[in-house]
This record gives structure tokens, sequence and C-alpha cells, in this order.
DNA sequence: TCGCAAGTGCGAACAGCGTGCGCAGATGCT
DNA sequence: AGCATCTGCGCACGCTGTTCGCACTTGCGA
């Protein structure tokens, strides 16, 4: 069989490998990253908890695989609530991308935490989770860039920022031609939106705000006019 | 002895769990609180450790004590910070307590993430936790407060805020005479703070931003600028 | 097609964890 | 002075992450 020449077995390897990874992601919905045991999933995919380590080398890497996991998935909810604004609606495209963010860590709150809550393993990220973690930045960076290009930002920058607060290939990777103030801007409102999100779920907000909903929104109408976005 | 009157044990006992919550402390800060055990503790102070439970119920107990303990911590950090500017100075009162509760962090960052972290205990923070929480918080309140009594707030409230986004009682009791306008701007600039703090303290800046205290810098003249103070 | 090496799973084991229980000694209160 | 309470200790249980040696299957090269 042609289909299976890089070996049957390999792939065997890599489902086995998903069927962890789906247990995992069941006890992490259930009990949340601090409680996750090696041993609770491999009893739920039916293995001694031993084979677990044929193919994940520790429960740190299992934590890794699902936060690189979560990235991706929290990635590609921005991007489709993005993707379904108007190209030419600059403030409609961020407001839909900083809601797509809000309602999949509502969904998935345990995920959220252990992207963007306290890291949990050694405290380390490894290297491995910086890749999947650009994919929701990478939204919001090419609002900017397209808004940059359409020249229909009018943003007043108040504040002089420094040319060097931002790492230069950053600014010419993901924010091509978009002024310094502006990018400066923009991460600044992609830290807020988190900002907003983590309080929200972690329970900082619980007495203070009523409205959770309102209360993000008026944060990103807030930003909105604070980038320029008509 | 009048001066023991209350109890010559009680006091010991207070000692005692003075020593417990010192050895936490120093463990908090060496492994972090996940890796935070009641053994390790227990070995620190010389008692065996089912010993440490006459004085401290479960170890999400201790988790709830250092959480309390470094809330009241970081309150009295911003405190002391922001009282060092002139008083009519909100803008710099505000810079202050923001940078105060910035140095903090970045000094205790275990303690930080026990606080404004991903919740680890349970996951539901109780109730004990939310009187020293407001400490911090409070500084910020008074700030809006005495700006908004001289008279001097300028702020342009561009996107409307509906009068029941806040919670009534914590308008009336931490921010009596301020707008909710106002008020909402400030309970998104402190969300920011924290963001802006979170975002450096857990590696989500790096590789973006080159030099975070400019960056944090340039978030807070960005919020003094929205809330109007000179 | 056969045989071997690699892959894969299992069970036992070790050290460490949080926590409850029963016992013993110290000690403040009456 | 005596008692009840407090405090600490040792042991035990069940859980955890991780390692190791052993068996068994099975894909692949000859």
């Amino acid at each position: 069989m042609e289909a299976t020449a890089t070996g049957v077995r390999a792939q065997a390897k890599q489902a086995m490998l998903e069927a962890i990874l789906t247990a995992a992601r069941r006890q992490l919905a259930e009990v949340g990253p601090a409680a996750l045991s090696v041993r609770a999933v491999a009893r739920d995919v039916g293995m001694a908890s031993s084979a677990i380590y044929r193919h994940v080398a520790s429960r740190d890497e299992l934590l890794t695989l699902l936060i690189t996991d979560a990235y991706e998935d929290l990635g590609a909810a921005i991007e489709t609530a993005e993707s379904e604004a108007e190209r030419g609606d600059y403030a409609g495209r961020f407001r839909a991308a900083a809601l797509g963010a809000r309602c999949w860590a509502l969904a998935e709150p345990h995920r959220y935490a252990l992207v963007y809550g306290s890291p949990v393993p050694g405290y380390i990220a490894p290297e491995a989770t910086i890749g999947p973690a650009t994919r929701g930045t990478a939204v919001f960076a090419r609002i900017l860039v397209d808004a940059t290009a359409a020249g229909t930002v009018t943003h007043v920058s108040r504040s002089q920022i420094g040319h060097a607060v931002l790492v230069p290939q950053v600014m010419h990777e993901f924010l091509p031609g978009v002024s310094i103030e502006l990018a400066a801007l923009g991460v600044l409102c992609w830290a807020e939106i988190f900002g907003l999100i983590s309080f929200e779920l972690f329970g900082h907000l619980v007495g203070s705000v009523a409205d959770n909903e309102a209360f993000f929104d008026a944060g990103v109408s807030e930003m909105v006019d604070r980038l320029g976005f008509g």
C-alpha cells in the first residue's frame, strides 16, 4: 500500500496521540490545568499510565501540547469571527476579532487560563508555543496594516513613543507600513483586550461590573476610537 | 499577667501561624504556587506535616491566606507609591500608583501570579479575598474622586456607557460624585494596567516589545490622557 | 517468506504529595 | 490540684509523576 508508505505504525501512533490529546482536553475542561493528571488521561483512553510515556515525554509536554492546541483554536476562532466582517470596515473587523476572542474564552475558560493565565508547568514557556501564539495576534496586526494601507486611519498619537519600544523585526514582519505610534497603540489594545477577558474570567470584575458584555463592548469602543478607525 | 489576658496560648498559636506563613511565603517565592507543598512548609518550620493542620485547614486555605497576604502587600505598595506624589497632581498620582503596582509585581512575580494569574485552588475565589483585594483598587478610585471634586477632570467620553454597566453600590461607596463615564473609564484603565503587567510578567510581550518599562509608561500616558488628567 | 529489530503496552516499584486518625504530652483555666 | 483543652507526632491511605524490565506484536530488510 502506497498510502501507508511512511509507515502504518507511525499512523497508528499519530492516532493514539490524538486520542490522548482528546482525553486530555476533556480532562482539562472538567478539572482544570492544575488537576490534570497523566493517570486520569490514561484511564480515559484505557491504557496503563506508563504507556502514555511512549507518546508523551512528561506531564509538562502534555500541557505544552494542550497549550499550542489552545492557541491554535483561539487563533482560529478570532480568524473566523474577523472574517465575517466587511473587509473595508476596520472598526467592525477589530470589534469582531475582539469579541471572537472573548466568546472563545467564555466557552473554554480552562483552555484560556492555560494560555493567558499564569504559566503553570515550570513557568517558562517552551519555544514551541510562540508559533501558534501569533495566530490570533496576527489577525489584529493585519487590521492595522490594511487600515494603514487604505489610509483611513486617523488616530491621534498623544503620547510620544520611542522607536526602540517595539522589536523592529516584528514591525517589519507583521506591521509593514504601520507607524510606530499606531503599532504601539495596537499592542496596547491587544494587551487590554486580554486584560479585560482575564479580569472577567478570573473574577476580578465581580462586584464592580454588572454587565460584563456591555463593559467589554465599551472597552472595545474606546479602543476603536483610540486607533482612529471611524 | 494582664497583657496575656486573652490567652498566652492564643498568642503562641498566632506566632506559629505567622511562622508557617513566613515559610510558605519563602516556598512560594522559590517554587511558585503550583509546587507549594504543605509538607515542605512543615519541614521548613520543623514540624510534622500533620501538625500544620492544627493551624491551617488545608492546602487551599494556606493558599488563600497567601492570597490575601499578597493583596494587602500589593495594596500597601500602591498606597505608598501614590502617597509620594503631589496631592493636586492627579496625573502624577495615577502614574505613581500604576508604577507602584508594576514594581511590586516585578519584585514578587509569584505572589502577583497568585492574585492576578489564573485562580489555582478549586478555582473559585473565597469570599475572604475580596476585602484585601480592594485596597489597591481603592487608591485608583480615590484619585478619580479627588480629581472630580477638584473639577480638573476634562475627559471626553466618546463611547456612551449604559448606567447599568457598573454596580451601583460600588459607584456610591468608592466613586461618589464621579460620572458613570469616568468611572467606567477608570475600571477599564484598572483592568488595562493589570493586563499590561500580566502580559509582561507572563511572557506575552517577549518578541514584540523591546523596552517593557517604556511600553508600560506609554500605556499609562495614554490612560492619563484618556481620563482627562492634564 | 523468514527473522530480527523496533515499537508498544503492561505491571510493579519508588518517591512524593494532601489529609485523617489516634495517641501522648504539655499547659492554661477553674 | 486536676481536668479539659490544645498541640504535636507517627502512621496510614490513596493519589500523583515517572522509571524500568519484561512480554508481545508487527513492520521491514534480506
